[in-house]
DNA sequence: CGCCCCTTTGAATTTTGTCAAGAGCCGTGG
DNA sequence: CCACGGCTCTTGACAAAATTCAAAGGGGCG
């Protein structure tokens, strides 16, 4: 079960440069019970909320890796995004009551729970906070619509290929012949891109076969980043 | 091409109520220039910005439609987006410097030119309308997502008829058996909806003949709601 | 009227999903 | 430590869905 740890303390966060308060001066910090946030850690597979949820907390994520998903009433599930370190989720609440997803952690993850009053009045009290937060929902925004190209114009393995790659580049700056941790099985593969469980697998053992990637235990390598694009995207799409 | 009506005033606007001006108190819209946009008016099938250009304007429709299409390097699009009467495009510019998608007309239509900077400083100097600006981005990114949802999670038939029916519901509050204008070609709805003339097309007809649907002259009217429904979602999946 | 574009329809083909079986892996408990 | 049970993953064969290619029909506009 999802386990409070403490108070975190804003002004001594690690992650506070990748939060929505990195621009904040660090005088603001020290004093304000506001920056004493709830730090709650969560299990592999834990739900940190569900969709139609009433709202009452933002959330920051600070180690692991958290899903956001959303679900038909058949059970049919979609992968919306991935977060990050520093990443700020549930904040529906600034658009309407409930939350539009449901929140799983997809590793054992360090969270900050932001109640959403507080997090609308340090909003309004500090003006950098306020553009931090618009920067992020803008940048979510392009992604979505990016990700509406992939799953609306490209096919199986022109969708998982650009995966691989775009999420081998969000973790290292030069991606090719380095291990990348990736702890998505492969459903999870598929519920992110549209695809079944076996579609993903078999284009990755082909792609292994061929040797433009290697894998193992919850990491992968791009061996071959030109041949593993050329190889799916052949006629320009991606 | 593109023609310039004019100067718009805010003061007098008939769609003010639907735009990002709609809760400033009308005291202040009368004598500031920035509240005198340019009016511009564009045919059918006319540009508005294209994707990559640098991004020096935000615009608000006031008449007619427009898409929001992405288009891969071989050709395929995708439309992210189908904008509405005093639904504001073609604010990229604060995000990053160059706009990320195209914007084409899919009808005649009026457009009102904000340059960025001068809606950047109407943000800042009234709360209302950096709010009412938040309050979209959120929407946006909310149906972003409900978008994969449909483009990740539901075949052809199910994303047709589920479109169909949000599109009426937009224009009506009482959809069934009204004709509702649907200025979207096959190609059209084959690109938001990740899918080909063809399919669009085989299912639109099926469900004519089966007498779920009408059609005339680029209006449609839903005869049988939910039937419709029933046809295609029949495990669950709307 | 004739041309052009959009749409419809059919048939063949490709892509992806479904079903089923087996292999590999991991943690648990004996 | 090993065996067992429950997983995820892989693979094959088949089925269904969607695309592609091709051709013909229809409607609007010059």
């Amino acid at each position: 079960m999802a386990h409070l740890k403490g108070k975190g303390q804003c002004s001594i966060c690690q992650i506070r440069h990748l939060s929505i308060f990195s621009q904040l001066p660090e005088s603001r910090l020290g004093s304000v019970s506001a920056f004493q946030p709830a730090v709650v850690t969560f299990a592999e597979g834990e739900v940190v909320y569900r969709q139609n949820d009433s709202a009452q907390n933002a959330y920051t994520l600070r180690q692991g890796l958290v899903k956001l998903i959303k679900m038909l009433p058949n059970g049919r599930t979609q992968i919306v995004r991935v977060l990050q370190r520093g990443d700020l989720f549930g904040f529906d609440g600034f658009a309407g009551e409930r939350y539009n997803q449901t929140a799983i952690c997809l590793t054992q993850a360090e969270i900050c729970r932001l109640p959403l009053d507080e997090l609308q009045s340090l909003r309004r009290a500090y003006p950098e906070v306020e553009q931090a937060m618009t920067q992020r929902w803008l940048m979510h925004l392009r992604e979505a619509e990016d990700m509406m190209l992939e799953l609306g114009a490209k096919k199986a393995g022109e969708r998982l290929a650009s995966f691989l790659i775009r999420w081998s580049r969000r973790t290292e700056a030069n991606s090719e012949a380095v291990w990348i941790p990736l702890p998505l099985s492969r459903a999870e593969m598929g519920e992110l891109l549209g695809l079944t469980v076996e579609t993903v697998s078999r284009f990755l053992s082909e792609w292994k076969r061929q040797g433009y990637i290697a894998e193992q235990r919850g990491s992968i390598r791009i061996l071959e980043e030109n041949r593993l694009r050329d190889a799916v995207c052949n006629t320009g799409s991606c």
